[in-house]
DNA sequence: GTCTATAATTCGATAGAC
DNA sequence: GTCTATCGAATTATAGAC
Protein backbone atom coordinates (compact mmCIF):
# COMPACT_ATOMS: atom_id res chain seq x y z
CA UNK A 1 0.00 0.00 0.00
CA UNK A 2 1.60 3.39 -1.05
CA UNK A 3 0.44 6.44 0.40
CA UNK A 4 -1.72 9.03 -1.37
CA UNK A 5 0.04 11.31 -3.26
CA UNK A 6 -0.50 14.86 -3.17
CA UNK A 7 -1.18 14.19 -6.88
CA UNK A 8 -4.40 12.20 -6.61
CA UNK A 9 -6.57 15.07 -6.44
CA UNK A 10 -5.60 16.36 -9.43
CA UNK A 11 -5.78 12.64 -11.05
CA UNK A 12 -9.34 12.26 -9.75
CA UNK A 13 -10.67 15.52 -10.91
CA UNK A 14 -9.20 15.16 -14.23
CA UNK A 15 -11.09 11.86 -14.23
CA UNK A 16 -14.38 13.15 -12.85
CA UNK A 17 -14.42 15.95 -15.64
CA UNK A 18 -13.09 13.46 -18.50
CA UNK A 19 -16.25 11.47 -17.76
CA UNK A 20 -18.55 14.12 -17.73
CA UNK A 21 -17.12 16.01 -21.21
CA UNK A 22 -16.98 12.24 -22.86
CA UNK A 23 -20.50 11.63 -21.76
CA UNK A 24 -22.32 14.74 -22.93
CA UNK A 25 -19.83 15.24 -25.83
CA UNK A 26 -18.58 12.12 -27.33
CA UNK A 27 -15.15 11.40 -27.91
CA UNK A 28 -14.26 13.93 -30.77
CA UNK A 29 -15.99 16.64 -29.63
CA UNK A 30 -14.64 16.21 -25.84
CA UNK A 31 -11.45 18.41 -26.33
CA UNK A 32 -8.97 18.03 -23.56
CA UNK A 33 -8.79 21.81 -22.96
CA UNK A 34 -12.44 21.67 -21.85
CA UNK A 35 -11.50 19.07 -19.75
CA UNK A 36 -8.52 20.39 -18.17
CA UNK A 37 -10.80 24.11 -17.53
CA UNK A 38 -13.73 21.78 -15.76
CA UNK A 39 -11.26 20.54 -13.51
CA UNK A 40 -9.34 23.84 -12.70
CA UNK A 41 -6.26 22.71 -14.45
CA UNK A 42 -3.57 23.53 -17.41
CA UNK A 43 -4.58 21.43 -20.42
CA UNK A 44 -0.68 20.02 -20.24
CA UNK A 45 -1.21 18.19 -16.86
CA UNK A 46 -3.35 16.17 -18.69
CA UNK A 47 -1.10 15.02 -20.83
CA UNK A 48 1.67 14.99 -18.25
CA UNK A 49 -0.67 12.74 -16.41
CA UNK A 50 -2.63 10.40 -18.84
CA UNK A 51 0.12 10.79 -22.08
CA UNK A 52 -2.62 11.50 -24.78
CA UNK A 53 -6.18 11.54 -25.27
CA UNK A 54 -7.03 8.38 -25.80
CA UNK A 55 -5.20 6.72 -22.96
CA UNK A 56 -7.20 9.77 -20.61
CA UNK A 57 -10.29 7.84 -22.41
CA UNK A 58 -9.51 4.84 -21.33
CA UNK A 59 -9.05 5.96 -17.75
CA UNK A 60 -12.20 7.21 -17.57
CA UNK A 61 -14.16 4.49 -18.84
CA UNK A 62 -13.13 2.14 -16.33
CA UNK A 63 -16.49 0.33 -15.52
CA UNK A 64 -17.92 -1.92 -13.42
CA UNK A 65 -21.66 -2.93 -13.81
CA UNK A 66 -22.05 -4.44 -10.22
CA UNK A 67 -23.93 -6.93 -11.31
CA UNK A 68 -26.16 -7.87 -8.00
CA UNK A 69 -26.40 -12.15 -7.07
CA UNK A 70 -29.11 -13.71 -8.64
CA UNK A 71 -28.57 -16.83 -7.25
CA UNK A 72 -31.19 -15.84 -4.35
CA UNK A 73 -33.60 -14.29 -6.53
CA UNK A 74 -36.54 -16.46 -7.39
CA UNK A 75 -36.46 -17.29 -11.02
CA UNK A 76 -39.23 -15.58 -12.53
CA UNK A 77 -38.17 -12.11 -11.00
CA UNK A 78 -34.62 -11.95 -12.13
CA UNK A 79 -35.90 -9.72 -15.62
CA UNK A 80 -37.35 -7.06 -13.31
CA UNK A 81 -34.34 -7.49 -11.03
CA UNK A 82 -32.26 -6.43 -13.57
CA UNK A 83 -34.25 -3.59 -15.32
CA UNK A 84 -33.67 -2.36 -11.89
CA UNK A 85 -30.31 -3.02 -11.36
CA UNK A 86 -29.11 -1.18 -14.09
CA UNK A 87 -31.94 1.92 -14.06
CA UNK A 88 -30.06 3.16 -10.95
CA UNK A 89 -26.73 1.90 -11.84
CA UNK A 90 -26.98 4.62 -14.71
CA UNK A 91 -28.81 7.33 -12.72
CA UNK A 92 -25.85 8.29 -10.61
CA UNK A 93 -23.17 7.51 -12.84
CA UNK A 94 -22.51 8.74 -16.29
CA UNK A 95 -19.58 6.48 -17.23
CA UNK A 96 -21.85 4.06 -18.74
CA UNK A 97 -23.41 6.76 -21.08
CA UNK A 98 -19.89 8.01 -21.94
CA UNK A 99 -18.66 4.80 -23.04
CA UNK A 100 -21.52 4.21 -25.18
CA UNK A 101 -21.72 7.60 -27.06
CA UNK A 102 -17.65 7.16 -27.42
CA UNK A 103 -18.05 3.60 -28.55
CA UNK A 104 -20.28 4.54 -31.73
CA UNK A 105 -17.39 6.59 -33.43
CA UNK A 106 -14.05 5.04 -31.07
CA UNK A 107 -13.33 1.65 -31.69
CA UNK A 108 -10.99 1.21 -28.67
CA UNK A 109 -14.28 2.50 -26.84
CA UNK A 110 -16.54 -0.42 -28.79
CA UNK A 111 -13.61 -2.83 -27.47
CA UNK A 112 -13.99 -2.13 -24.38
CA UNK A 113 -18.01 -2.23 -24.60
CA UNK A 114 -17.63 -5.24 -26.03
CA UNK A 115 -15.31 -6.53 -23.08
CA UNK A 116 -17.71 -5.32 -20.29
CA UNK A 117 -20.45 -7.57 -22.26
CA UNK A 118 -18.24 -10.62 -22.21
CA UNK A 119 -16.47 -10.49 -19.13
CA UNK A 120 -19.01 -8.88 -16.69
CA UNK A 121 -22.48 -9.93 -17.98
CA UNK A 122 -21.87 -13.01 -20.20
CA UNK A 123 -20.71 -15.01 -16.41
CA UNK A 124 -23.46 -13.98 -14.98
CA UNK A 125 -26.37 -15.54 -17.02
CA UNK A 126 -24.33 -18.24 -17.59
CA UNK A 127 -24.83 -19.06 -14.29
CA UNK A 128 -28.57 -18.69 -15.20
CA UNK A 129 -28.81 -20.82 -18.19
CA UNK A 130 -28.22 -24.20 -18.60
CA UNK A 131 -26.82 -24.65 -21.92
CA UNK A 132 -23.46 -22.95 -22.05
CA UNK A 133 -23.87 -22.56 -25.95
CA UNK A 134 -26.59 -19.80 -25.43
CA UNK A 135 -24.64 -17.61 -22.76
CA UNK A 136 -23.18 -15.68 -25.52
CA UNK A 137 -26.44 -15.34 -27.09
CA UNK A 138 -28.97 -14.42 -23.74
CA UNK A 139 -26.27 -12.00 -22.62
CA UNK A 140 -26.13 -10.19 -26.66
CA UNK A 141 -29.81 -10.32 -26.66
CA UNK A 142 -29.87 -8.07 -22.94
CA UNK A 143 -27.14 -6.08 -24.59
CA UNK A 144 -29.71 -4.78 -27.16
CA UNK A 145 -32.79 -4.20 -25.30
CA UNK A 146 -31.11 -2.61 -22.51
CA UNK A 147 -28.28 -0.32 -24.48
CA UNK A 148 -31.28 0.44 -26.56
CA UNK A 149 -33.41 1.51 -23.79
CA UNK A 150 -30.15 3.60 -22.70
CA UNK A 151 -29.90 5.45 -26.21
CA UNK A 152 -33.10 6.08 -26.51
CA UNK A 153 -33.67 7.64 -23.16
CA UNK A 154 -30.05 9.45 -22.19
CA UNK A 155 -28.19 10.02 -25.78
CA UNK A 156 -31.56 10.41 -28.26
CA UNK A 157 -33.75 11.90 -25.61
CA UNK A 158 -36.72 10.15 -27.49
CA UNK A 159 -39.90 11.89 -25.47
CA UNK A 160 -41.86 9.42 -24.63
CA UNK A 161 -38.89 7.19 -23.73
CA UNK A 162 -37.63 9.64 -21.28
CA UNK A 163 -40.85 10.19 -19.48
CA UNK A 164 -40.99 6.57 -18.90
CA UNK A 165 -41.11 6.33 -14.50
CA UNK A 166 -39.01 3.59 -13.06
CA UNK A 167 -42.21 1.37 -12.56
CA UNK A 168 -43.51 1.33 -16.12
CA UNK A 169 -39.67 1.09 -17.51
CA UNK A 170 -39.39 -2.07 -15.26
CA UNK A 171 -43.34 -3.44 -16.19
CA UNK A 172 -42.29 -3.42 -19.81
CA UNK A 173 -38.84 -3.94 -19.55
CA UNK A 174 -38.94 -6.59 -17.34
CA UNK A 175 -40.31 -9.36 -18.93
CA UNK A 176 -38.41 -9.05 -21.98
CA UNK A 177 -35.10 -9.48 -20.33
CA UNK A 178 -36.31 -12.10 -18.46
CA UNK A 179 -37.39 -14.10 -21.42
CA UNK A 180 -34.02 -13.19 -23.37
CA UNK A 181 -32.38 -15.17 -20.03
CA UNK A 182 -34.55 -17.94 -19.20
CA UNK A 183 -37.00 -18.17 -22.21
CA UNK A 184 -36.45 -20.13 -25.17
CA UNK A 185 -37.74 -19.32 -28.97
CA UNK B 1 -41.65 18.58 -64.20
CA UNK B 2 -37.98 20.09 -65.00
CA UNK B 3 -35.55 18.12 -67.20
CA UNK B 4 -32.73 16.08 -65.45
CA UNK B 5 -30.10 18.57 -65.12
CA UNK B 6 -26.18 17.38 -66.00
CA UNK B 7 -25.38 18.47 -62.36
CA UNK B 8 -27.79 15.88 -60.90
CA UNK B 9 -25.18 12.95 -61.63
CA UNK B 10 -22.92 14.53 -59.32
CA UNK B 11 -25.54 15.63 -56.72
CA UNK B 12 -25.99 12.37 -56.63
CA UNK B 13 -22.85 11.13 -56.44
CA UNK B 14 -22.11 13.31 -53.21
CA UNK B 15 -24.77 11.79 -51.53
CA UNK B 16 -23.92 8.22 -51.77
CA UNK B 17 -20.34 9.22 -50.88
CA UNK B 18 -21.81 11.11 -48.01
CA UNK B 19 -24.06 8.45 -46.76
CA UNK B 20 -21.29 5.57 -46.77
CA UNK B 21 -19.12 8.13 -44.85
CA UNK B 22 -21.19 9.35 -42.12
CA UNK B 23 -22.35 5.42 -41.39
CA UNK B 24 -18.76 4.07 -41.32
CA UNK B 25 -17.32 7.06 -39.85
CA UNK B 26 -19.64 9.22 -37.63
CA UNK B 27 -20.71 12.90 -38.19
CA UNK B 28 -17.19 14.52 -36.60
CA UNK B 29 -14.54 12.01 -38.19
CA UNK B 30 -16.87 11.75 -41.91
CA UNK B 31 -14.47 14.66 -43.69
CA UNK B 32 -15.53 16.53 -46.62
CA UNK B 33 -12.53 15.89 -48.60
CA UNK B 34 -13.03 12.24 -47.95
CA UNK B 35 -16.70 12.67 -49.31
CA UNK B 36 -15.70 14.28 -52.10
CA UNK B 37 -12.83 11.88 -52.72
CA UNK B 38 -14.94 8.79 -53.16
CA UNK B 39 -17.45 11.13 -55.19
CA UNK B 40 -14.58 11.44 -57.62
CA UNK B 41 -15.05 15.37 -57.34
CA UNK B 42 -13.44 18.36 -55.75
CA UNK B 43 -14.15 19.11 -52.13
CA UNK B 44 -15.25 23.04 -53.21
CA UNK B 45 -18.05 21.01 -55.49
CA UNK B 46 -19.72 19.85 -52.22
CA UNK B 47 -19.62 23.13 -50.52
CA UNK B 48 -21.42 24.44 -54.07
CA UNK B 49 -23.91 22.12 -54.22
CA UNK B 50 -24.71 21.95 -50.10
CA UNK B 51 -23.68 24.91 -48.40
CA UNK B 52 -22.56 23.42 -45.36
CA UNK B 53 -21.59 20.23 -43.72
CA UNK B 54 -24.55 19.89 -41.71
CA UNK B 55 -26.83 20.45 -44.68
CA UNK B 56 -25.11 17.77 -46.39
CA UNK B 57 -25.76 15.21 -44.02
CA UNK B 58 -29.31 16.78 -43.69
CA UNK B 59 -30.09 15.71 -47.04
CA UNK B 60 -27.94 12.17 -47.26
CA UNK B 61 -29.91 11.56 -44.46
CA UNK B 62 -33.41 11.58 -45.56
CA UNK B 63 -35.31 8.39 -44.77
CA UNK B 64 -38.33 6.78 -45.44
CA UNK B 65 -39.01 3.53 -42.97
CA UNK B 66 -41.45 2.07 -45.81
CA UNK B 67 -43.15 0.45 -43.25
CA UNK B 68 -45.32 -1.99 -44.68
CA UNK B 69 -49.23 -1.87 -44.23
CA UNK B 70 -50.65 -3.68 -41.11
CA UNK B 71 -54.03 -3.85 -41.73
CA UNK B 72 -53.71 -7.13 -43.09
CA UNK B 73 -51.62 -8.96 -40.97
CA UNK B 74 -53.36 -10.58 -38.24
CA UNK B 75 -52.78 -9.33 -35.28
CA UNK B 76 -50.28 -11.75 -33.51
CA UNK B 77 -47.74 -11.94 -36.32
CA UNK B 78 -47.06 -8.28 -36.28
CA UNK B 79 -44.25 -8.43 -34.22
CA UNK B 80 -42.48 -11.03 -36.84
CA UNK B 81 -43.54 -8.73 -39.73
CA UNK B 82 -41.91 -5.44 -38.34
CA UNK B 83 -38.74 -7.02 -37.27
CA UNK B 84 -38.63 -8.71 -40.60
CA UNK B 85 -39.27 -5.59 -42.48
CA UNK B 86 -36.52 -3.66 -40.20
CA UNK B 87 -33.96 -6.05 -40.66
CA UNK B 88 -34.21 -6.56 -44.90
CA UNK B 89 -34.64 -2.34 -44.44
CA UNK B 90 -31.31 -2.19 -42.73
CA UNK B 91 -29.53 -4.86 -44.79
CA UNK B 92 -29.77 -2.83 -48.27
CA UNK B 93 -29.73 0.82 -47.43
CA UNK B 94 -27.59 2.13 -44.62
CA UNK B 95 -28.80 5.64 -44.25
CA UNK B 96 -30.15 4.42 -40.95
CA UNK B 97 -27.25 3.04 -39.86
CA UNK B 98 -25.42 6.79 -40.62
CA UNK B 99 -28.35 8.30 -38.79
CA UNK B 100 -27.95 6.44 -36.03
CA UNK B 101 -24.12 6.95 -35.72
CA UNK B 102 -24.67 10.52 -36.31
CA UNK B 103 -27.39 11.09 -33.89
CA UNK B 104 -25.30 10.03 -30.73
CA UNK B 105 -23.10 13.82 -30.85
CA UNK B 106 -24.95 15.33 -33.47
CA UNK B 107 -28.16 16.95 -32.10
CA UNK B 108 -29.59 18.10 -35.30
CA UNK B 109 -29.73 14.22 -36.41
CA UNK B 110 -31.19 12.90 -32.98
CA UNK B 111 -34.28 15.95 -34.28
CA UNK B 112 -34.13 14.09 -37.32
CA UNK B 113 -34.76 10.87 -35.46
CA UNK B 114 -37.16 11.62 -33.22
CA UNK B 115 -39.08 13.44 -36.26
CA UNK B 116 -38.81 9.81 -38.04
CA UNK B 117 -40.24 8.11 -35.14
CA UNK B 118 -43.06 10.43 -34.73
CA UNK B 119 -44.05 11.14 -38.18
CA UNK B 120 -43.72 8.05 -39.78
CA UNK B 121 -43.37 5.00 -36.70
CA UNK B 122 -45.87 6.62 -34.00
CA UNK B 123 -48.71 6.70 -37.09
CA UNK B 124 -48.56 3.32 -37.67
CA UNK B 125 -48.68 2.26 -34.04
CA UNK B 126 -51.34 4.53 -33.70
CA UNK B 127 -53.85 2.77 -35.89
CA UNK B 128 -53.05 -0.97 -33.46
CA UNK B 129 -53.63 0.66 -30.37
CA UNK B 130 -56.80 1.11 -29.05
CA UNK B 131 -55.66 4.23 -26.56
CA UNK B 132 -54.22 7.01 -28.31
CA UNK B 133 -52.43 8.32 -25.33
CA UNK B 134 -50.41 4.67 -25.56
CA UNK B 135 -49.02 5.58 -29.07
CA UNK B 136 -46.15 7.58 -28.44
CA UNK B 137 -44.74 5.27 -25.15
CA UNK B 138 -45.60 2.02 -27.46
CA UNK B 139 -43.92 3.30 -30.22
CA UNK B 140 -40.99 4.08 -28.38
CA UNK B 141 -40.56 0.96 -26.45
CA UNK B 142 -40.28 -0.46 -29.96
CA UNK B 143 -37.34 2.51 -30.56
CA UNK B 144 -35.24 1.24 -27.83
CA UNK B 145 -35.37 -2.82 -28.70
CA UNK B 146 -34.83 -2.20 -32.73
CA UNK B 147 -32.63 0.84 -32.54
CA UNK B 148 -30.68 -1.09 -29.46
CA UNK B 149 -30.21 -3.96 -31.99
CA UNK B 150 -29.34 -1.97 -35.06
CA UNK B 151 -26.49 -0.68 -32.53
CA UNK B 152 -25.35 -3.65 -31.26
CA UNK B 153 -25.26 -5.83 -34.55
CA UNK B 154 -24.21 -2.49 -37.11
CA UNK B 155 -22.18 -0.49 -34.77
CA UNK B 156 -21.25 -2.13 -31.64
CA UNK B 157 -20.71 -5.55 -33.58
CA UNK B 158 -21.17 -7.59 -30.61
CA UNK B 159 -20.19 -10.89 -32.11
CA UNK B 160 -23.53 -12.99 -30.32
CA UNK B 161 -25.89 -10.44 -32.37
CA UNK B 162 -23.58 -10.45 -35.09
CA UNK B 163 -23.89 -13.96 -35.47
CA UNK B 164 -27.95 -13.86 -35.29
CA UNK B 165 -29.93 -15.21 -38.42
CA UNK B 166 -32.37 -13.75 -40.04
CA UNK B 167 -34.76 -16.48 -38.12
CA UNK B 168 -33.05 -16.40 -34.98
CA UNK B 169 -33.33 -12.34 -35.00
CA UNK B 170 -36.96 -12.77 -35.68
CA UNK B 171 -38.10 -15.59 -32.94
CA UNK B 172 -36.11 -13.56 -30.47
CA UNK B 173 -37.14 -9.98 -30.84
CA UNK B 174 -40.67 -10.82 -33.15
CA UNK B 175 -42.61 -11.56 -29.23
CA UNK B 176 -40.78 -8.60 -27.70
CA UNK B 177 -42.05 -6.04 -30.24
CA UNK B 178 -45.46 -8.10 -30.48
CA UNK B 179 -45.96 -7.32 -26.60
CA UNK B 180 -44.55 -3.45 -26.82
CA UNK B 181 -47.20 -2.70 -29.78
CA UNK B 182 -50.43 -4.82 -28.62
CA UNK B 183 -49.42 -6.56 -24.72
CA UNK B 184 -50.40 -5.03 -21.50
CA UNK B 185 -48.39 -3.68 -18.69
C1' DG C 1 -19.08 24.39 -63.76
C1' DT C 2 -14.52 23.11 -62.01
C1' DC C 3 -10.39 23.75 -59.67
C1' DT C 4 -6.35 26.31 -57.08
C1' DA C 5 -5.04 28.74 -53.26
C1' DT C 6 -5.66 30.04 -48.92
C1' DA C 7 -8.00 32.13 -44.96
C1' DA C 8 -9.42 31.19 -40.24
C1' DT C 9 -9.91 27.92 -36.63
C1' DT C 10 -9.17 24.36 -33.66
C1' DC C 11 -6.87 20.68 -31.56
C1' DG C 12 -3.43 17.29 -29.84
C1' DA C 13 1.00 17.22 -28.43
C1' DT C 14 5.80 18.99 -27.16
C1' DA C 15 9.65 21.85 -25.29
C1' DG C 16 11.30 24.21 -21.74
C1' DA C 17 11.33 28.03 -18.12
C1' DC C 18 10.50 28.40 -13.27
C1' DG D 1 4.80 19.94 -10.24
C1' DT D 2 2.87 23.75 -12.85
C1' DC D 3 2.45 26.87 -16.50
C1' DT D 4 3.72 29.60 -21.02
C1' DA D 5 4.48 29.34 -25.62
C1' DT D 6 4.13 27.19 -29.67
C1' DC D 7 4.50 23.61 -33.22
C1' DG D 8 2.35 20.88 -36.76
C1' DA D 9 -1.51 18.95 -38.60
C1' DA D 10 -6.19 18.80 -39.97
C1' DT D 11 -10.55 20.86 -40.99
C1' DT D 12 -14.38 23.84 -42.70
C1' DA D 13 -15.20 27.40 -45.56
C1' DT D 14 -14.30 31.24 -48.92
C1' DA D 15 -12.39 33.97 -52.89
C1' DG D 16 -11.42 34.04 -57.30
C1' DA D 17 -8.97 32.40 -61.70
C1' DC D 18 -10.09 29.79 -65.80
Amino acid sequence: MTAPRRSDTTRAAILTAARERFAADGFERATIRAIAADARIDPSMVMRYYGNKEKLFAAAAEFDLRLPDLTGVPTDAIGATLVNHFLSRWEHDETLVALLRAAVTQESAAERMRGILAGQLAPVVGRLAPDPAETGTRAGLLATQMLGFALCRFVLRIPPVVALDTDAAIAWLGPTVQRYLTGTI
